[in-house]
DNA sequence: AGATAATATTGCCATATAGTAATATAAAAT
DNA sequence: ATTTTATATTACTATATGGCAATATTATCT
């Protein structure tokens, strides 16, 4: 049951939902992310911690980067059939659209950070 | 976006996932639900509630009685995707085969409210 | 009409959650 | 070694959520 519930809370916030949907596209890193849904920093990172520990994506440091991509192996049951049915969904929530859009033309090179 | 986060939302407390499963098995009315819970009352019309408006309960009133059972008619799709994935979830979870039990043995009739 | 019974609503409290700024950590680059 | 960059963690605040007692509503039965 705790790991339904994680999983099902972890679906349970745009912002992370959001983040799932360009993950169909392409792993991103999380200033990537950040990149594309303004949030702060903190922020991202809190929503990734909580979507790994349910089973829904999963981490890979390369260099500098920390690259999150849906997870692959069938390390929860629940999250395994979420993300099964995801890609079927949202696909016409104009801010998903705006997101994928936005997360295809951002690249870590190219993003600037002041201070 | 909205109705997908009300019915991960509503599928995110332990409780109502359990009124969901006792539900598969067979209608039931507040009072009845109430007696398998151990909540007050208050607590079980809200959460039915929450399942209402997410579309995964239906509400036929009887007499006095308020009956209530899995959606049927396809109100809302993540809904129906969810209620037809639950039937082979959690089924060997300790607390909702205690509660099947329990309320296979649970009549309307014969709950006894002091006060 | 008045009493009773099932359910819904309201108001309140304790905890959980999402967000941020500030700081810590880790890995390159200089 | 020091600086820089990306990410994680901590500490905090505001809002959301789950629980209950008390009350309102609705329907049935005398």
């Amino acid at each position: 049951m705790k790991d339904f519930i994680r999983v099902m809370k972890a679906l349970s916030d745009p912002g992370r939902v959001r983040i799932l949907k360009m993950l169909e596209q392409k792993e991103m890193c999380v200033c990537e992310i950040q990149a594309v849904l303004n949030l702060a920093q903190p922020t991202i990172s809190k929503h990734l911690k909580i979507m790994e520990d349910a089973g829904l994506v999963e981490r890979h440091k390369n260099k500098v980067w920390v690259n999150y991509s849906l997870a692959q192996g069938g390390g929860c049951q629940y999250a395994a059939a979420m993300l099964k049915l995801l890609p079927q969904w949202l696909n016409d929530n104009p801010a998903v659209i705006d997101n994928l859009r936005l997360a295809r033309d951002t690249h870590r090179e190219d993003i600037y950070r002041e201070k």
